[in-house]
DNA sequence: CAATAGTTGGACTATATAGTCCATGTCTCC
DNA sequence: GGAGACATGGACTATATAGTCCAACTATTG
């Protein structure tokens, strides 16, 4: 956990922790929906089902809300990417985790973007804490990239020259940036489009 | 132009022109610094040294002026794109193009991102027109980039094969995700990289 | 030079929202 | 089982902010 999730030397009973979980779950989907700014403490409130003392029990106020929202979301995402990537060492692999994530996104069309990346667009500026905390998000996703990227050349299919670093950071890109245009355009397809580029020049590497 | 600039019906002398262009100048500077949100109607007319009537005089609301800002932004963007590529027909102009948006990224150390992309990130699940608008914008630059590779494919660089409309929403995509890293690593190292990796790629379809 | 339409200044209002307070209820641990 | 800490409910406040109003001023046009 990166910030304080257990109360800095206050006691936590089971039923506290459950009511701040609730508060953060509430605040996460409310604030992606939304947009953090644009997501009131009454909204997250009513959301919970919570009182406003509660909330200004567990947090010091909205930015410290915020902070344990995108604790929160980093955690889900970088856990969810864990267990998609965590063993992929083929190409093959890759495409079918660009599947699954432009799959979902095509749910809603492209709108909200990516969980972690409308967060630190919105953030980003505003909170240095967050701001920090967010790239150092981006920097774990990017290491199980990298993760992948290196099984490949360990089992031949990329050269040992390979820049997996600077892959991975293309890759990210590639994805962070489609999910942009995508959520712009109402339109799953440039984010496809996008990670395939990524893919392919990837691809086009294990010939050399 | 997108919306009523020229307020629908109304005459409009060239003083008040200038108020309104004054307005919408300060509101796009403070929109991209502080964030559309968090950038209010009192600080608009601090900067611009205008009243509140004026405001209201020229535009209907916030929503109003935001997508004024839209128009104004998307305006100075793709005039500078239209310059920095109308006439590029080789990869080293791509380059050098490249350079230009990573040096002046640089000078704020990556902060705020893309004029238009955090524009969108911001606007596009708020407002539709605003975000119909952006998409606009997004495929016009995308188009002006699409220019630089169908010259390229003229000039025999590129073959007649490659995706050439695939290739700049790539492209597209890898400055935008550039950008997204950036401004969250405040670091524009991840916005050369990732830009160049897609340069690369597009580069090496030559050999092809 | 009127008459009309556009332009400006700034006080005023309504409301949404972050944040406070305190009384009361419920655990935990000795 | 009692003391003290944790947890909860909800009313209350201060303030920032979008939006209104109107009187006065300035340009344009017949």
């Amino acid at each position: 956990m990166t910030t304080a999730d257990s109360q800095n030397g206050k006691r936590l009973t089971a039923r506290g922790a459950k009511t701040r979980a609730r508060i953060v779950d509430a605040a996460a989907d409310l604030m992606y929906v939304k947009g953090v700014g644009t997501t009131t403490l009454d909204d997250v409130l009513a959301a919970s089902g919570v009182s406003k003392s509660q909330l200004y029990h567990h947090f010091e106020g909205k930015d410290a809300l915020v902070r344990a929202v995108v604790d929160h979301v980093g955690e889900r995402v970088i856990e969810r990417e864990r267990r998609a990537l965590g063993r992929v060492s083929t190409i093959r692999g890759l495409r079918r985790w660009r599947d699954a994530l432009v799959q979902n996104s095509a749910l809603q069309h492209g709108a909200y973007g990516c969980a972690l990346g409308s967060l630190a667009g919105e953030v980003s500026d505003h909170d240095a804490l967050a701001r920090h905390t967010l790239s150092r998000l981006f920097t774990e996703w990017q290491g199980l990239l990298s993760g992948v990227l290196r099984r490949l050349q360990d089992r031949g299919v990329l050269p040992a020259e390979a820049p997996i670093d600077q892959l991975a950071t293309g890759l990210m890109a590639a994805l962070q940036g489609g999910y942009l245009l995508a959520q712009t355009a109402r339109d799953v397809t440039p984010m496809a489009t996008s990670i395939d580029m990524a893919l392919a020049h990837i691809e086009s590497l294990s010939a050399g």
